[in-house]
DNA sequence: ATGTAGATTGTATATTTATACAAGCGCGGT
DNA sequence: ACCGCGCTTGTATAAATATACAATCTACAT
C-alpha cells in the first residue's frame, strides 16, 4: 500500500467541495451532503462534516445549508468580529454629550455616529428607549429628564477616562 | 375557571418578542430561547419554539440563531404591489414601541425602519408631528405627551394584531 | 347550542447535529 | 530510531431539533 503525494491538504480540499456543492444543489442535512460527496470521491462521516460546516460558518435555514453571507471567500480567517466596545466607539469617535430634556445629543467624529449608536444600542442601557444616528450626531431618547441626565453623566465619564 | 378574552393571537406576539429577543442576546438552542421566554412571562416547549423558529425562517450558525437576512418580511407570498400597509410593514419589521415624553420610539429589525416610517408618514395620523427613522429605530414625534401615549397604545396592538 | 374545519400546542419520539474520547498520521527535535 | 506534539478523523453517544399524533381551542355556520 502506498499513499498519493499530499500537495494539498485533504481537508481543505474538501472544504472547498462543499462550498462548491452547495451552490448546485441544496442540502437539507449533514447525512445528504455525506452522500452527496461520496458521489465525488469523498468519503467522510456526518462527524467530519458537522466540525466542517463549523469551520465554514454555514448557516442552516428553512432551505438547508447556505454559505455565510456575501465575503465567503476568505477560507481561513479568524478574526473574531467582536461586538465593538462602547469604550473603544466613545474613544475614538465622541465628542461630547449634550442633555436636552429628556434626549441626550451626542457629537461624533464625522462618520462615527453609527458606530457609536450601534454600541450604545448593544449594551441596552435601561434608561434608552432608542438611538437615532445621522452622519456625526447621535440622538439618545430617553424615557424621562431624570434618565437623561443620568445617561449624559455617564456618557461624560466615559469620554473622560 | 375562564379566560382572559383573546384580543390577539399568542404566537403572533410570541413572534415579535422572540424576534426581539434576538436582537438583544445571542441564542445557541431553542432550550436555551425557551428559557429566555420563560422569564419575560412566555411558556412554551421546546417543539413549537422550533415550529416558530421555521415559520420565522430563523437561520442557525456557528453563533446562535439570527434574524433572516434584511428584507426578512417577504415570505413565500407572490403578490407585492399595492401601497404597503402600516400593518404589513410592522408585521414584517416592528419589534416593541417605547414612550418617551411626547415621543415615540418605535424599534424594529435592522433595515426596518425606513419603510415603517414611510407607510407610518403615509398614513397621517393626526398626534404625529414627524418621523425619523435610522436603521432600526424609529423616532416619532407627537404634539404632545398624551398623544404619544396614545400612539404608543396603537402601535403596540397593531404589533401584536 | 351543535357541528365542523382549521389552528395551535404538548407529548413522545424520530431525526439530525455536536462532541468526548481514542486512534492514526506527519513532522521536528533529540 | 524514538518521543512528543498538534492536527485530523471515526466511533459512540449526548444534545439539539423536527415531527407524528392527539388534545384543545377558535371561528364560523347551522
Amino acid at each position: 500500500m502506498f499513499f498519493a503525494r499530499r500537495e494539498v491538504p485533504v481537508k481543505t480540499q474538501r472544504l472547498n467541495i462543499i462550498r462548491e456543492v452547495l451552490t448546485q444543489t441544496p442540502v437539507t442535512s449533514q447525512d445528504e451532503l455525506r452522500r452527496k460527496l461520496r458521489r465525488r470521491g469523498i468519503h467522510v462521516t456526518q462527524a467530519t462534516l458537522s466540525r466542517d460546516i463549523h469551520e465554514l460558518q454555514l448557516l442552516k435555514g428553512p432551505r438547508g445549508y447556505a454559505l455565510p453571507n456575501g465575503n465567503g471567500a476568505a477560507t481561513a480567517g479568524e478574526e473574531d468580529d467582536q461586538p465593538p466596545s462602547l469604550k473603544e466607539m466613545m474613544d475614538g469617535f465622541g465628542l461630547r454629550a449634550i442633555q436636552a430634556m429628556n434626549q441626550v445629543v451626542l457629537k461624533t467624529v464625522l462618520g462615527g455616529a453609527q458606530p457609536v449608536a450601534a454600541a450604545l444600542d448593544l449594551e441596552g442601557w435601561p434608561e434608552i428607549a432608542g438611538t437615532i444616528a445621522g452622519d456625526d450626531t447621535v440622538l439618545i431618547i430617553c424615557t424621562d429628564t431624570r434618565q437623561a441626565g443620568e445617561v449624559a453623566t455617564r456618557l461624560r465619564t466615559i469620554l473622560q477616562g
